[in-house]
DNA sequence: GTGCCCCTTCCACTGCACTAGAAGGTTTAT
DNA sequence: ATAAACCTTCTAGTGCAGTGGAAGGGGCAC
């Protein structure tokens, strides 16, 4: 898959996907003998998760973290584990505070 | 209340505060004869009101809106009850991404 | 009466996450 | 053969949400 039909999957522009690349947050992929860049399935799934991931506003940088640990299937390092717990525990309260949120704006829309 | 005061009640800097009146986001408060700005604990809790939508990434004229709406307590205007059921709904469409962005990083740490 | 807080306006700068353009070249599709 | 898509590197600009400084002045407390 070229960078353009990855940029047709995904939405996300092909300056973007290089962009991702550039700071590490898209693994290199391999090249066709033109040197093309040529993306799998793998890499769809890929920036699926880091489009989800930045809906939740992570930062890029938070993001790579996150998906290097995971792509690594075990976490050895203990600083990037520290950073799994915190982001958890940071998402969790994110969610009670969303949910809150929903609930005043239900009661607001109820209201009106 | 001074500015400073409620600078330091909500962890906001007076100079944000200011940028927040500027823009619409806070209410323009009530002046002593001296022409500083006075504030109530009513400007507390919207600052802190606007800091947990901050938190989930609304941006500021998002919050301005609701703010607003829910203020004047009945919705009268169509265009801002739409924000509100769309703003609600992109809240609970976050809630269960990041439900799912919570389960993955339990695995991930439970894996290590 | 000294120092700290407050007032105003204005401009500049930061960090993030891109987006856009230029310049110059190669590959692929029709 | 021509156009569209790709490659590289570089520079610059965008929008958001502020922060910071300067200038020039007024208010308040010990």
């Amino acid at each position: 898959m070229k960078i353009g039909e990855l940029a047709g999957a995904t939405g996300i522009g092909t300056r973007a996907i290089r962009y991702y690349e550039s700071i590490g947050l898209l693994p290199e992929p391999s090249r066709r003998p033109s040197g093309y860049r040529d993306y799998s399935e793998k890499d769809v799934a890929w920036l699926e998760c880091v489009a989800k991931a930045k809906a939740l506003s992570l930062s890029l940088e938070e993001i790579s973290d996150i998906l290097q640990a995971s792509s690594v299937n075990a976490v050895n390092c203990d600083h990037v584990l520290a950073l799994l717990v915190r982001k958890r525990d940071a998402i969790n309260a994110r969610i009670v505070d969303a949910v809150v949120l929903r609930g005043a704006l239900d009661r607001t829309i109820e209201a009106s």
